[in-house]
Order: structure tokens, then sequence, then C-alpha cells
DNA sequence: GACATGACGGCAG
DNA sequence: CCTGCCGCCATGT
């Protein structure tokens, strides 16, 4: 239960403001290559952690896929915009300059 | 205990 | 270049 999910916690955690990041690199960093989709499973657990900025996780894509599971579907792209991220039609621009990944913690 | 689904990703056509 | 299918692990029914 520490395990998996814990590690994608802290990774997403520790996402710099005004970044982001996938859940295949965070996947990728924890050692569960090709298994995107549990870090979106884990995602929705993280969906009770306060903590856990889960706005800052998006797909390969740089689209917020998990919008829909905010309080409100705005929500997301608000916290991203408010963090200076640009948001349009769902999608993050520039996501190769905004991309942050769990590498740059080693 | 088995089947179907999901906040994804990669590869093939 | 765009679309579609399969694979991955865990959870819920």
């Amino acid at each position: 239960m520490n395990n998996f999910y814990e590690q994608v916690y802290e990774v997403v955690k520790l996402i710099p403001k005004g970044r982001v990041t996938s859940y295949g690199a965070i996947a990728s960093f924890l050692g569960s290559k090709g298994s995107a989709r549990l870090v979106g499973w884990a995602m929705n657990q993280a969906h009770a952690l306060v903590d856990v900025p889960a706005h800052r996780v998006l797909n390969r894509n740089g689209l917020l896929s998990g919008k829909h599971h905010f309080p409100t579907p705005t929500a997301m792209q608000q916290l991203l915009e408010d963090e200076g991220i640009t948001v349009v039609n769902d999608q993050v621009e520039n996501f190769d300059k905004v991309f942050w990944s769990p590498n740059e913690l080693i």
C-alpha cells in the first residue's frame, strides 16, 4: 500500500510549481514501465489527498484527461493557469517546456 | 473466482 | 499523418 502509490504521491508532490508531468513518465520512473494506468488509478486515490497536486499530472499528449474527476471540470485548468501554465482546448500549450521529468530528482 | 473497466502508452495498419 | 488495437496492474461488481 505504501509502495507504488506512496511513490507516485511523493513524485507528484515534488512537481515544481508551473510544471507538469505525465502518467507514463511517473510509471516509467517507478519501474512499472508501460503501466501508466496504475498511475491514473493512484491518482484516483490521490484525489483524497490534498497534498497531491493531481492537476499537474497529464497524459502524454498534455491533455487534461482527468479534468472530469475534479470537483468542477474547470478546476484543473484553473489551477494550471493560476500557476502560469497556458491551457487551450483542455490541452497544455508548450507542453514540452513545462514538462517536468521525475528524472530531474536524481 | 471471473469478467469488465479505467485520470494511459506504444505499435501496427 | 491519422486511426485503431493490444498490453499493463489494480479495483469494483
